[in-house]
RNA sequence: GGCUACGUAGCUCAGUUGGUUAGAGCGCGGCACUCAUAAUGCCGAUGUCGCUAGUUCGAAUCUAGCCGUAGCCA
């Protein structure tokens, strides 16, 4: 057997054997909606072929190595296993609440992905894919340890500009290495690097350009990626970095002590340990998965990697390099999509943009969300955009005004009038068969990953229904007597295209499916289960199955992720796949490194005053504000704080402590905000509000 | 800076190999209906297809340059 073209429509009837990842989320952060759309457009194609019943899994896990998670864990005084332990709980919690359907979610940092590793290098080396070369590298002196790039800050050598990060200047946009960066400083200690020298081992990806450009051919690539790929491959391939020194959390190298796996390596293989630790389970025992018959060098099954378009290199060159090299299969395809914007912009933490999963969860349902990502997805790599106030209307006239209402309009008739009981035949069986004749395009259109489309073909089909109730009038029908069995066969006819509807829509809307499936009293739906239409059966009464997304809901949203913001927490953006970035270190100063140097003009701007707490109150429906009366010896002013979890308001009430006094006022949900006490701390519990020394007064200036 | 993409109605997007008057949904204007979560149906208005030049009988579609946006540069 072979496996078919990805992309081809599913027309073969043949039981597949289809694994599917998505990329592994780093696990020094939150999950926020950025991630969703590469978790949600692989969920739902996961959903769709178990639908379809194709023997599919689904698996992920957390990205656990590196650098940044060491230091993180190291700042927070606790062990990387404690740290990533903790963002696991997070992350799958995160996950299940968007319905997100894997099969198995584990870890990098797992027995069963140091020893895929191993066997990975190992196999590699020994056909002598790997070398070792000394190289010169950046060394924190005082932190004792190796700096990845974008662990030094300096000055561009090219347009001087301050604060940059040693790979390239966010300023000028020139790239350098960082031994060329002006004033070097370690993020880590605030030590000025010395360069020191170490030996690396090199993956040789070169020794797999002719297999890399007969896959890169395949057909298992976007044609967009495909051109991206050929650009590399014109420019030559190179060496690859995989070992780091110690201290590093990672694996260490067999044979190579006080050497560890570069994250990178062990990431992807992390796809492999996660499906590995299934088959190993009960469940997977149950279910006859077999390791070898999906990563065998000839398996039959086929596998996909969805992944965003910023990781193209990893899954498209050194992934499949790697796994050709150690004899295991490559990948079917791999799926890359764009990024996320919010209101045609990048994400934002001033703006309130920048989304968290769980401050989505709080205020809003994930179906919305499932469904707008759905309507807007298709198989390319280019960005979709989240437009809020589309997303509301979308969702309310889509799922709410059109589909629910067809069976939110028959199903009192049909409760009322026949004690739940749907009639034994349909009057227009024609219009039946043409909705199942669309779902042949609607599951092309899956298949291809076209969501939007499918999305397209099956909303005009809730419209047709719409305009058949319009047509047949029910309601009128429902006074004239004598004609109790032509309505009882309208509304059977109306709910038998909701249920049509709602299995097609399935993949996209598990929940509300589900809720579905209780209404209409069936076992849960599958693909095949909508050939023939569903007679002579009870209903249950009708319950709203979703309601509408109100505009307040996602203006708490908003204010929200504000005020996250605004709690000086440690919270960091995660990187995809483990790209080092500065997350923490030992001590405050690598959490939160120095700011670059300021004259004393700029500082004279900022004018700090004593301030008395005169009034302290916590604010209803924001768990981490605080409503603070500052007075100022003559004039109050209004201010929220986000100390609410560390500070009861009794206890501040009377206190002295240093406020900013000309902050320009900030418009928040819960009213204006006239300036800023400064407190210290990670956030949460452990954050301290400044207090001067007895005899200062209300009004003094700070100086 | 180099490369790869993207740029179509107020908004979000379709537009298959170049071929008549460029489409949909939302929003907007009007009418109808009242079963339904102010839901639904019908009718209508709306565009120099980023800009410039070229190829062609004919360009939203092909080519080049420019402008804007995103990502990558291991």
């Amino acid at each position: 057997m072979t496996a078919p073209k990805p992309g081809s429509p599913a027309t073969t009837a043949a039981r597949r054997d289809i694994l599917i990842t998505s990329a592994l989320p780093y696990a020094n952060g939150p999950i926020h909606i950025g991630h969703l759309v590469e978790y949600i457009q692989t969920d739902i194609w996961a959903r769709f072929q178990k639908l379809r019943g194709h023997n599919c899994c689904y698996v992920c896990a957390d990205d656990a190595h590196g650098t940044p998670i060491m230091l993180k864990a190291r700042a927070e005084g606790i062990t990387p296993e404690a740290l990533i332990a903790r963002v696991a709980e997070e992350h799958k919690a995160d996950f299940a609440d968007f319905r997100v359907g894997f099969d198995n979610y584990h870890s990098t940092h797992s027995d069963e992905n140091r020893y895929c590793a191993t066997l990975i290098y190992e196999r590699n080396r020994d056909k002598g894919h790997v070398t070792a070369r000394t190289i010169e590298q950046a060394y924190d002196p005082v932190e004792q340890m190796f700096l990845p790039d974008r662990f030094i800050k300096g000055e561009c050598p090219k347009c001087g500009a301050p604060d940059q990060y040693g790979d390239n200047c966010e300023v000028c946009g020139a790239s350098y290495s960082p031994a060329e960066l002006k004033n070097p400083r370690s993020v880590v200690s605030g030590a000025v690097p010395e360069q020191r020298e170490s030996e690396h081992l090199f993956f040789r990806l070169a020794d797999f350009e002719p297999m890399l450009r007969d896959w890169t051919r395949g057909g298992g690539l976007q044609e967009q990626v495909a051109n991206k790929l050929d650009e590399w491959f014109d420019a030559g391939l190179k060496e690859w970095d995989i070992s780091r020194d110690a201290p590093y959390f990672g694996f260490e190298i067999p044979d190579h002590p006080g050497k560890f796996f570069y994250v990178w390596l062990d990431a992807p293989i992390g796809y492999m340990a996660s499906f590995k630790h299934l088959c190993e389970s009960e469940r997977g025992r149950a279910a006859g998965l077999d390791f070898d018959a999906f990563w065998g060098k000839d398996s039959a099954a086929e596998l996909y990697h969805f992944i965003g378009k910023d990781i193209i290199y990893f899954h498209a060159l050194f992934w499949p390099a790697m796994l050709y090299g150690a004899d295991f299969r490559t990948p079917t395809a791999i799926f890359a999509h764009g990024f996320l914007t919010v209101d045609g912009q990048k994400m934002s933490k001033s703006r309130g943009t920048f989304i968290k999963a769980r401050t989505y969860l709080d205020h809003l349902n994930p179906e919305y969300l499932r469904y707008y990502f759905a309507a807007k997805l298709g198989p390319s790599v280019d960005d979709i955009d989240l437009s809020l106030d589309d997303f509301q209307a979308r969702v309310n006239a889509d799922l709410v005004g059109k589909v629910v209402n067809i069976a939110s309009r028959t199903a009192g008739f049909v409760t009322k009038r026949f004690d739940g009981r749907l009639a034994s035949s349909l009057p227009e069986p024609g219009l039946f068969e043409e909705f199942t004749a669309g779902g042949q395009a609607i599951a092309d259109a899956y298949e291809r990953r076209e969501y939007s489309r499918a999305v397209r073909e099956i909303m005009a089909l809730a419209d047709r229904a719409n305009q058949y109730i319009d047509e047949q009038a029910p309601w009128v029908v429902a006074k004239q007597e004598g004609q109790e069995e032509r309505l009882q066969g309208i509304c059977t006819q109306g709910l038998n295209l909701f249920r049509l509807l709602i299995g097609w829509l399935k993949p996209i809307l598990p929940g509300t499916a589900e809720a579905a499936e209780q209404f209409l009293k069936i076992p849960s739906l599958t693909w095949a289960d909508l050939s023939a239409p569903l007679l002579g059966h009870e209903i249950a009464k009708f319950k709203p199955l979703m309601t509408r997304v109100e505009p307040q809901q996602v203006q708490a949203m908003l204010e929200a992720s504000k005020e996250d913001l605004m709690a000086p927490t440690s919270a960091q953006q995660s990187g995809q796949g483990g790209s080092e970035q500065p997350a923490g270190g030992a001590g405050h100063l690598a959490r939160d490194p120095i700011a670059g140097t300021i004259d004393f003009d700029t500082f004279a701007k900022v004018d700090l005053r004593i301030a008395r707490i005169a009034k302290a109150a916590r604010v209803e429906g924001a768990d981490k504000l605080l409503q603070l009366t500052l007075d100022l010896g003559g004039e109050t002013r209004n201010v929220f704080a986000g100390i609410s979890k560390a500070y009861d308001p009794a206890d501040l009430e009377g206190r002295l402590t240093v406020m900013v006094a000309n902050l320009a006022p900030r418009k928040m949900r819960f009213g204006v905000s006239e300036g800023m006490v400064l407190a210290a701390g990670p956030g949460g519990k452990d954050l301290f509000i400044l207090s001067p020394d007895t005899g200062a007064e209300p009004g003094m200036k700070v100086k």
